[in-house]
DNA sequence: GGCGCTTTCCAAAGCGCTTTGGATTTCCCT
DNA sequence: AGGGAAATCCAAAGCGCTTTGGAAAGCGCC
């Protein structure tokens, strides 16, 4: 069922047919009534290509999702962002679109869906320190904001962001606060902007309480449980092991968890740990009290307020580039505790 | 840039453009480079709502993913399957296109992606036992291909699964042969098609070995880490705890070992634990040893297999429709010993 | 009754591409 | 040289929608 034959069926046009589904005034009520009746016992709706070719709009918000190196599509991250992002979507009538690319095609691709013309905008996901993508989108055109922002990268544009560096500098306080000295970061991938911002965080709370920081007790790759469980161990084997561990995130966390009971030691006795946690649906942090001391920001939540202030740029590209800045919370857990040579 | 410019500026029709570019033996080899180097040059990609119309064709997948109750797209699965599933979309030019829908909203979704014409196709995530999807989509002639099956469905569909009854079925024979007699199943939402099929397959396992399942001992809900953790401290206060439990995911298993370390009392020694792990990159199951004795059948590459199959379906659509079973090994970790009854 | 205004509707152009059906040129062979 | 096949190109229609620029009808008003 098309325009044309549903026109036909109503002995009308296709343009008062067209006007009375997109809500114009100019056609009666009663006209629009019957219209819409008829549309809905036919099953029709307006062929998505045709009327996007028509309005020049897409109505779809891409997302570009790095593959070789697998961090956002695989991080379980990624279903939470999405799922809020998605909720907006719904609301606002867009689609969302994923397309995957490889390592080093990604000018390619952002040229790609800027002329092909199938997408309206784009979500730039796990920004990197200085990341290229971000004046390249500046210069293409293509409405963007960005999920987190890119040290070193000056120009203007839109973003949402935690504050990493502060939630963990106050992470790091609040172990110095417990006594302890001997803190480990085991953090994610450093190129990655919001890593780079949180070792910038624990490095000055570190400096501020007159801490030396200790590179042997900061590690970086993809967050992984094995990564947390593997650096841990290692860091436990060490000479002064590290009385308390920052992971970067729930499931490293895990690992880090997961070591320390190999080892014979006792979470928060022994070695305490604060994670930051994403508020993962599956993975929430306990139910009553929290597992982790961590500090806390919804990713599902960054999701929504992002996808809905790309909506908004896209509709009027002209208005200023916003940012919104989200501060996580610090719930305290049973992973933490007063240092051991305190306790003494 | 467009067609019609870039004809202009070659001084060529736009007929013998296109056909350059789409590869039609119709153009010489000369014209052909000259008209891809300037097509490179300026940029240009044909627009693909316009392609689109043209040619009936979407050049996208879509998945609709269930937002109320929210399996599919937050559970950590969720990114796997789709990094998999885009790996295929990608060497086949496909985009993947995600749709939320809201419960109750399935059908109304599904007519209006075959009207509106936004995919090619879509693929059926989350199948519960006797889905009315299937005989929907049948109904409605939207390509599509099941990631799973559903019980008591008879129609003729394209479907990819794991032989799930018969993997906890072995798992469950394991845990008996180590002695076992009080297993404990925590498993999915039983109106998933997955998990009642894990639980006949448990369930049959017992019966053969003589054993009556304990309805005290099956348990069911979202597979999350404070599920685990909950049933599993539950379990363990009852007056004849089990000695072995069947999680359903590495995640809610994650939480079973917690509560496990909680009650002071010692995997493997004390309690055996199986779990399903579906391979995800960020939650794997150990990096040498396995740290869960577990069902193993990667997700990432149902996914591949499945859009692959997917994509034969929308391009040869008198195909009869093929499925593909996909065995889970039993691979054993350190999660598993001999019931403690024996060991005495 | 004729004028202007609003209401209601329509024909046709245009979005950017593919594809049909032909036209033109080149080439080879007898 | 002439005829047919092969190679190369093109004009125009069509995909299904929106939107422009009017036209027709209905209305009150002097």
């Amino acid at each position: 069922m098309n325009l044309k034959t549903l026109a036909r069926k109503l002995q009308l046009s296709q343009t008062t047919v067209s006007r009375a589904l997109n809500g114009y005034p100019e056609v009666s009520e009663a006209t629009r009534r019957r219209v819409e009746e008829a549309a809905r016992e036919h099953n029709y709706r307006p062929n998505s290509r045709a009327k996007g070719l028509a309005t020049g709009r897409a109505m779809v918000i891409g997302h570009v999702i790095p593959a070789s190196t697998q961090h956002e599509m695989l991080n379980p991250v990624f279903g939470d962002f999405v799922a809020g992002a998605s909720r907006a979507y719904a609301t606002y009538g867009y689609d969302m679109m994923f397309t995957r690319v490889d390592d080093g095609d990604e000018e390619q691709i952002y040229h790609a869906l800027a002329a092909k013309g199938s997408v309206d905008g784009v979500i730039l996901q796990g920004p990197r320190v200085n990341d290229v993508r971000i004046p390249l989108l500046n210069r293409i055109g293509l409405p963007f904001i960005v999920h987190g922002r890119s040290s070193g990268i000056e120009e203007n544009y839109c973003w949402v962001d935690v504050n990493n560096k502060r939630s963990f500098q106050r992470a790091t306080e609040f172990l110095i606060d417990l006594g302890h000295k001997r803190i480990a970061l085991i953090n994610g991938l450093e190129d990655m902007d919001f890593a780079h911002r949180r070792r910038e965080g624990y490095v000055e709370a570190l400096k501020t309480a007159g801490i030396e920081p200790d590179p042997t007790l900061m590690r970086s790759a993809e967050m992984t449980e094995v990564y947390g469980h593997h650096e841990t161990r290692a860091m436990l084997k060490m000479e002064e092991p590290p009385t308390a561990i920052l992971a970067a995130s729930m499931i490293s966390a895990i690992g880090v968890r997961r070591a320390i009971d190999e080892a014979g030691l006792t979470l928060a006795r022994d070695v305490s740990v604060i994670t930051h946690d994403d508020d993962l649906s599956y993975l929430r942090n306990g139910s009553d009290v929290p597992i982790f001391t961590a500090t806390r920001s919804s990713v599902q939540q960054a999701g929504e307020i992002l996808s809905r202030m790309l909506i908004e740029k896209i509709e009027q590209p002209d208005a200023p580039n916003r940012n919104h800045m989200l501060e996580a919370e610090l719930v305290v857990g049973r992973s933490t505790g007063p240092a051991p040579e305190t306790r003494r």
